[in-house]
DNA sequence: AATGAATGAGAATTCATTCAT
DNA sequence: GATGAATGAATTCTCATTCAT
């Protein structure tokens, strides 16, 4: 008995252990850059392992992407905490979003990656599955706290909360995106760009359009 | 001399369809996915027969992108005309920008495509410059309104022309990248979703968060 | 534990047969004719598996080539045994060199073709700065010798033993590619060519030229 | 007439033109590193036109190697004039040479393709049939100095004039191929050399295993 | 005679995946 | 369970040669 809990207990810590190194590999070298070669020599196992604890590479990567949404998750939450309005919590939401995102560049990736080529990924396996249960999660709490803010007087009454989540999510996602691809948008765009500006100017935008002051 | 004008007939018409196949295989399967085997069957020309037109794969990508640009850009001009304001107008930029978007949605796709796999592209080909230059010819649009706003009044005075210009076109990327990907994300987000809502709703908030109504 | 003695047997035994079908083809048609399919599939390997053994082409060239050096070097030490003097050594050093490339014809149709196709190479590998430091082996053997026939009088006083060492194997070079490709020659150069008296007659001309005796 | 006159000018004119291209991008670039496009574009041709010319690549260099062969064989015999002795003018014959391949390097390289990688050149065409021919005469050269210097008393007389004057002109194939792939070889070699030396060295030693003084 | 667009058979190299041990 | 050698299709790009005009 003794025995087959401690298998199970090893066999959880490598496939953590996979889904560091792979995580860190997506984070630095992108989806296509992350290679099996690399994730096996950095847990220190074979190949083939890989394959008996994630079906494939697409497999493997939307566990990363879960794993990460269950940290982000906990992680918006807890922005709730200490907030004076619900408009004030929005703010705080999508601030933790972006902090997030800009420590975990790999979810980031992964989600757009998803989006931007969905129908090539293999979705047919059950880490895709569980993915996106998690999304539905995560705009959950921002549709609350539009309640809130309109219940409290801080963001106003003609916003419709899910239609507006979603473009607050939406439109938080392209910000983003260029911010994770700053190497490749410096290479495209002729004109100096400063990505840290970029994610407050949006809040900040963002903030002021659902704010009920100032509303006609 | 007959021969000549047909030739070079000839030749832009080849050229065309070469970035016409192109154009479809990266919006249909992503930078990566398109490749140089497929475009040449597409347009029933040998592999050799590509790089005679263009200098390599990103050569060519950069092609296609500038063409839609050539488009997209007077496209966006006709929609200074008639504006009322510097807001009116950065307002319907976007309109148009969102209108071109819908109607070309391989645009679009293409840009995301190519901008989210992030990687570094070969930016040595002179086609690649001439891509560059035409993204400022886009952003110089949004700053020239921006200001013009300012000047008039319509948008407050406190907004840094430039990086507001970044985040407004970079926050609408990604708006207009979900509206495209209406069918992966309706399937994969469990909650309904009204795309049609999304870019009006987008504009009306940046519109918001630039008036210099209401401001504090 | 017979296990992984026997996987390193065959991993060398394999490594050695693609380095035998390498050095063959090379032989054969030369740098550029050698094609990493061909060695392939004389190995009846993949492709892939031969970049398992050898980083790229270049390696493997350079392993071939240090092959057949890790085989000369000693061959040409043991002429040093009995020699008489440094002259003695220095000639029956270059006689051992002869033979070899009269049994080895691969070895120097190998460093020829390598050689006289004048690229530069991939140098970046540790195969290559294996290779280039047995070239260094072998040079020393040359230098050892003149310097010990200065000190026992038997080669000129005034000879500078490396760039004379570099002459003595250069000129070699030459001489024994020709005896090589007797049959091209003889075929080609309208004069009755006897090989066999190629070798003798230099090695005869390179020692009256290094020998104290008759020098002005 | 006076046409067909002027059109033969123009023919040989743009032959020569062909040649001069060519002759120059195998000096610069090597063998395989010269390509047809590139001859094309230095004379300002069209490439299917060098194929009116030429029968392919191969005839192409072969013609080339050819033209210098005959610039070398009157600049080998003006080294005959004012020679004092026969010694003397197989010094000045392989001075010449030396000399000849520094500054054409490409001719060089031709002759060591083709004697190292013979068997895959096309030799059926009349250009390389016409080339062999002039190796016989350049050899001529040398066996007729050898002779002359027996007679007057400079070269030893147990010297066999033809094969050695192949052992001559073979050993110097081998320090100019050296000399002319100095780039491979320093590359190759872990030792510093001194090109420039190793011809006047060579030179010398030539002249002290031939000379009559101090032959036992 | 001249053109130059088109060809297409390769070339080296990569990498997710499999499978005998 | 774990291994790691082997696979082989796929990918970008090259270049001597051909041929309709």
């Amino acid at each position: 008995m003794a025995v087959a809990a401690r298998r199970e207990r090893e066999r959880t810590a490598r496939r953590e252990a996979i889904l560091d190194a792979a995580q860190e590999l997506v984070a630095a070298q992108g989806y296509h850059g992350m290679r099996m070669d690399s994730v096996a020599e950095a847990v220190e196992l074979s190949k083939g392992t890989l394959y008996l604890y994630f079906e494939n590479k697409d497999a493997l990567c939307a566990a990363v992407a879960t794993r990460l949404l269950d940290t982000l998750i906990p992680f918006m939450e807890s922005a709730l905490e200490n907030t004076s309005t619900g408009l004030d919590a929005v703010h705080k939401l999508f601030q933790k979003y972006s902090d997030f995102t800009q420590e975990n560049p790999h979810h980031f990736r992964f989600a757009l990656a998803w989006l931007s080529e969905g129908e090539r990924m293999d979705d047919s396996t059950e880490a895709f599955q569980i993915y996106r249960g998690r999304v539905g999660d995560m705009l959950s709490l921002v549709v609350a706290s539009l309640k809130r803010g309109q219940a409290d007087g801080s963001i106003r009454a003609d916003v419709d909360p899910l239609p507006q989540a979603l473009q607050l999510w939406t439109s938080f996602l392209g910000v983003v995106m260029v911010g994770l691809n700053r190497e490749a948008m410096a290479q495209r765009v002729p004109v100096p760009m400063d990505f840290e500006q970029l994610v407050p100017l949006h809040l900040d935008a963002m903030v002021r359009a659902l704010s009920s002051e100032g509303a006609s």
